[in-house]
RNA sequence: GGAGGAGUGCCCGAGUGGUUAAAGGGGACGGACUGUAAAUCCGUUAGCUCAGCUUACGUUGGUUCGAAUCCAACCUCCUCCA
């Protein structure tokens, strides 16, 4: 790991986010001397970002932090076409509202992260539709197109794959990368910017648009991208037992995305501290050093930080203490995941079958039958193996809720509406 | 436009007329062991009013007592030729 001068690039690489970079003392040079404009696109394909793009907000964090202006820049053009980056096959093509309403959905989550405004370092926000929607086609093909060699494009590792599977790759994605060239080129025209960041899957792309720059006469462009999140055990980022782990609050609640981080598997506490939490590296070094059973609190700290930036530090605490409440006490927590069903549905008693589905413990009644069979269903903590059963206010405690538990790690309280 | 090949459950992948709701693997979920970890072992993995029934092997029809397996047309993809 070679030294860099610079704040912002020692940062990064000594919290391991630099997976490449196209010209290190160039860019470490770059960012000792001026505020440097830097971006990260984020594609529009869900309604909220889940824990993988976390990675990319917090780089665009560390940059403000050091000094330098980051840029969020949402997909609404690049979206239209979709990127077929090391993908198997084609994505559905997404309508332009359900892309919109995507975009709407996942701004929301980086003014947690970034401080927006005008000011040299504020961050900003830049929808590449602006420039994008509303291209020539020849126009853009004898300005722009003119540049690119299919034969190069064709050499890319991300669109190999795609050719190597045999799989057909339409003329309609093979042309992701050059927008992507094209926005990086823009946004230097329009704000400066020289830097783009992204995922490791995302060099070639980023390669394409340093390319196109010197073709078009921008001053020199740089790539920085991150390593690819995999868990210790090779698991992909961001899925968790219930689902993608979302950012949005309205799409996972803090408790659960407390919960996520606080699983976290041993061997990657320390990373995760270091990628996901700006906690000084002397304080991590310490933590790091822990071992045993220590580390559960170690990966307290963890989640609560990690939930603290999203969701705001009372949230994050409040998570912690349902967690402490009901794993260390066994107690019924308050806070736990709620579910409401109607006043009089409770009297006449509800079918335990249909209340899973209805708390989402189960996606169906045969699921929820399965489970029961197999002992993993407890309701207030008494294990239930009649998969007859009917709930009701019988079963309402002191608290007014009742718990209804799937496994050792999934609770969810019922109340009456 | 011509010739050939392929399309199976969440994914990969067996299966070429009948105990096939479909081998095997992966993933996921549950259990045991632990530390709300990993590894390991065990179980589950189409739906329903569940010891019974209903849907399922690209789509739609057909042959047959019976089809994922045979036939026809169509759709999609791949390879070679023009």
């Amino acid at each position: 790991m070679p030294a860099f001068k610079s704040d912002f690039l020692r940062t990064l690489s000594e919290r391991g986010f630099i997976h490449q970079i196209s010209d290190e003392a160039g860019l470490d040079e770059l960012f000792s001397r001026e505020i440097v404009t830097g971006y990260i696109g984020f594609d529009p394909t869900a309604p909220s970002l889940h824990a993988g793009g976390l990675i990319q907000i917090m780089m665009l964090h560390w940059m403000q932090k050091t000094g330098h202006r980051p840029i969020a820049v949402m997909g609404g053009g690049t979206g239209m076409v979709g990127d077929p980056s090391f993908k198997d096959e084609a994505r559905k093509l997404m309508t332009p509202e359900i892309i919109q309403t995507n975009i709407d959905g996942i701004k929301k989550v980086f003014s947690n992260y970034l401080t927006f405004g005008d000011g040299p370092q504020d961050a900003l926000m830049i929808n590449n539709a602006d420039w994008l929607l509303d291209l020539n086609y020849l126009e853009f093909l004898r300005d722009v197109g003119r540049h690119f060699s299919v034969n190069r494009m064709l050499s890319f590792d991300s669109v190999k794959t795609r050719l190597d599977r045999e799989q057909s790759l339409s003329f309609l994605e093979f042309n992701y990368m050059i927008l992507q060239a094209y926005d990086f080129v823009e946004l230097n025209k329009r704000t400066g910017t020289r830097l783009q960041m992204g995922g490791s899957d995302q060099w070639g792309n980023i390669i394409n648009g340093i390319d196109l720059g010197h073709r078009m006469e921008t001053p020199q462009l740089y790539a920085l991208t991150s390593p690819l999140l995999t868990t210790s055990s090779g698991a992909k980022m961001g899925k968790s037992m219930s689902g993608a782990v979302w950012l949005n609050p309205e799409m996972l609640s803090a408790y659960d995305f407390w919960q996520y981080w606080r699983n976290t598997e041993d061997a990657d506490v320390s990373r995760f501290l270091k990628l996901y939490t700006t906690l000084p590296m002397d304080e991590i070094a310490r933590l790091s050093a822990l071992g045993g059973s220590e580390i559960n609190e170690v990966k307290k700290i963890l989640a609560t930080e990690i939930t603290a930036m999203l969701h705001g530090r009372d949230n994050a605490e409040q998570a912690a203490e349902t967690a402490r409440k009901t794993f260390e006490e066994g107690a019924l927590a308050a806070d736990l995941p709620t579910i409401e069903v109607p006043a009089a549905d409770l009297e006449s008693g509800i079918g335990l079958l249909a209340l899973m589905v209805t708390a989402k413990l189960a996606a169906t009644n045969s699921e929820a039958r399965r489970h029961i069979q197999g002992g993993a269903v407890r309701i207030n903590d008494k294990p239930v193996s009649d998969e007859r059963m009917t709930v009701g206010t019988g079963e309402v405690g002191e608290s007014g809720a009742i718990k209804l538990s799937l496994g050792k790690k999934k609770h969810i309280l019922v109340r009456a509406a």
